[in-house]
RNA sequence: GAUCCCGUAGCUCAGCUGGAUAGAGCAUCAGCCUUCUAAGCUGAGGGCCAUUGGUUCGAAUCCAAUCGGGGUCACCA
């Protein structure tokens, strides 16, 4: 149990008791007590002035009493100051803490509770490499798998890949037109990027015949239809469908090459699935189901045919889940997969990772579900994430303002190098040990930096200022971690038990904010927010560094004082580590 | 036009289920390596929490309006 709520079950007690009426832990706050009043956590009392009808000095001396007097092994003091009741926890308490917890390497992670989620994170494209927005998605997906794991989840990850569909045809287009049968392996580039680079040519011939038409005097918009590139895109769309061996020889082809690219990257990133599903097999799931809603009436029919929902009364529009001609559109697929998912895998919840751009789908998605009754309606979660963004503002893959997913991550880990040539700590390294090194020193940065902020919100990306090693960053956290295993390494750790000791402030501090793992665990799961096991992290690492500074481990000033000391470092390396983990970032025995 | 999200230090971000004097990092300035890894530590400066009004004992936090920025509202995915 956590101290907090320790703490709030011992005042609804006492408060029941004293006042001979219920209470619950809503009808207070605890906070922990702010550093320039003494004590370690504070109940605030002006929400309970009202129903004891006290003032707060009298209910504040009234509940002190009453909670020490039950709980003399948890309370060692209190005081009151205006309305907080500052309550001062007991050393033993933060001992046998410690005791019990410091060479847990699972501290703060929960039970299992038999509950199965799916998350769905990367949803790729096959015409083009990953950018860095892909990265904050994968980044995101494999954390909040991880956070949940924790949680006592069970999970399964998943991937939607973009595998069908005009875009995939432009590149296909323009290799056929200008490729002369050059391949990934002739030209010795990533597969992704070869594809990438017809996706490009594509769009740069398209822009040039759509020129040339306006030139000669045909509207804008007749010439983007008209462009010649266009039409013979729109009928290999069309040649796919119909199954035509040739063009589907060359989408496997093509697609192939992309693949051959991506598990080079995912690997690179550390991201995996359990389950892939591509979208050309699933692009023409959901229309049955789109069937049993027309009988149910919560679709209906217009008059050419065309298939729809009306969502005006929940404030939203009318929308399309049927073509006319009776072929689905990306919110059919989305309905079928979803059902699929559900009897697949028999999940409890299905969590989505998509950017904010398409909130309103899956607002959409998740009312359909609802209004078709489907039981697993509640269980659909858009985690939402903002854009990655450039100081000079949003990344264009036409106007080449991408930064590319391979590109930022060896750029991380050139400048992992530089940095730690120049430090020169590691002299002893083989090779094979400082390339290792490198990597999880950049791409811990690259993590640390897009998962650091809350998800939902956009960020700024700035290729100069980002790759930074000091400060709020992953190699900071990285660094404290090979610094107490520094330590540890020269130093004995003896299981002895300890006397009552007496903790100095820092040393407290830092048990008090260790205590807190648990439920910070908790809350990133909640929130769906790997941003606060981040933060946490970075402060439980900032406190150990200034507890380092002040204090010698090795010289501590007693035997004694030495083996706690010993210990604290050993706790904090343990929830640093497992910290990180959560985050998808290793961390160095050394660096 | 409808609807959703955002606006906190020069920059990037915390804090938002209301509580005590609004916090970090970067950048700037001043100190600190003969002692456990200085990718570090200590300190200084830097704020009308977009604006206005409301609710409350108490508002960066909740509500409303306004102003600024962005997303979405496709028989594209």
């Amino acid at each position: 149990m956590f101290i907090t709520e320790l703490i709030q079950e011992a005042a609804v007690t006492s408060l029941s008791a004293l006042f001979q009426q219920p209470f619950t832990a809503k009808d207070f706050q605890v906070n922990q007590t702010k550093p320039e009043f003494e004590g370690d956590y504070t109940i605030v009392l002006f929400s309970l002035l009202k129903k004891t009808s006290r003032a707060p000095e009298a209910l504040g001396k009234e509940l002190g009493d009453d909670m020490i007097r039950r709980h003399p092994e948890l309370f060692s003091s209190y005081n009151i100051i205006k309305g907080f009741l500052n309550f001062s926890i007991s050393d033993q308490y933060w001992m046998t803490l410690l005791q019990h917890n410091y060479n847990d390497v699972c501290f703060g992670k929960h039970p299992m509770n038999g509950k199965k989620v799916m998350v769905e994170y990367s949803s790729p494209n096959t015409n083009k490499p990953l950018h860095l927005g892909h990265l904050r998605n994968n980044f995101l997906g494999w954390s909040v798998a991880e956070i949940l794991k924790a949680n006592g989840y069970e999970v399964l990850k998943s991937c939607i890949v973009n595998d069908r569909g005009i875009h995939i045809c432009k590149s296909m287009i323009a290799w056929q037109l200008f490729g002369n049968g050059e391949t990934p392996q002739s030209t010795g580039m990533k597969g992704d990027h070869f594809v990438g680079k017809y996706y490009v040519r594509f769009n740069d011939e398209y822009k040039q015949q759509v020129k040339e038409l306006v030139d000669h005097s045909i509207p804008q918009a007749e010439a983007e239809k008209q462009a010649p590139i266009m039409i013979a895109t729109q009928e290999m769309l069309q040649d796919w469908e119909a199954g035509n061996p040739e063009v589907m020889d060359l989408w496997r082809t093509m697609n192939g090459w992309v693949y051959e690219g991506f598990d080079i990257t995912y690997k690179t990133i550390g991201s995996d699935f359990d389950k892939t599903y591509y979208e050309s097999n699933t692009y023409l799931l959901g229309k049955d189901i789109v069937q049993t809603g027309l009988d149910k009436g919560v679709f209906f029919r217009k008059e050419d045919g065309s298939v729809w929902i009306d969502l005006t009364p929940d404030g939203l529009d009318e929308k399309l889940v049927l073509r006319k001609d009776g072929t689905s559109v990306y919110i059919t697929q989305d309905i079928g997969l979803a059902q699929q998912k559900y009897e697949e895998y028999k999940i409890d919840q299905s969590i989505y990772v998509i950017g904010d751009e398409q909130n309103y789908h899956m607002k959409v998605l998740k009312l359909i579900a609802k209004k078709m009754g489907v039981p697993y309606a509640d269980d659909i979660h858009h985690l939402s994430y903002g854009m990655v963004e450039l100081p000079t503002g949003k990344m264009k893959s036409r106007e080449g303002t991408v930064v590319d997913a391979d590109d930022i991550v060896q750029e991380m880990e050139n400048e992992a190098k530089a940095k730690t040539e120049e430090l020169g700590k590691v002299g002893d390294f083989d090779p094979a040990e400082l390339a290792s090194l490198y990597h999880t020193i950049g791409l811990g940065a690259l993590k640390f930096f897009l998962l650091r902020v809350d998800p939902k919100k956009r960020m700024v990306f700035n290729p100069e200022e980002s790759i930074d090693f000091h400060g709020f960053t992953g190699p900071f956290i990285q660094f404290n971690y090979a610094r107490i295993k520094s330590i540890l390494r020269k130093n004995e750790l003896e299981n002895v038990i300890h006397l009552p000791l007496d903790f100095l402030p820092a040393e407290k501090e830092l048990i008090i904010s260790l205590e807190k793992y648990p439920a910070v665990i908790r809350q990133a799961c909640d929130e769906l927010n790997p941003s606060a096991i981040a933060i946490y992290i970075f402060n439980i690492a900032k406190a150990f560094s200034s507890f380092y500074s002040g204090h010698s481990i090795a010289n501590a000033e007693s035997a004694e004082k030495k083996q706690l000391r010993l210990q604290i470092a050993v706790m904090t390396a343990n929830v640093l580590k497992s910290g990180m983990q959560m985050l998808g970032i290793d961390m160095p025995e050394r660096m």
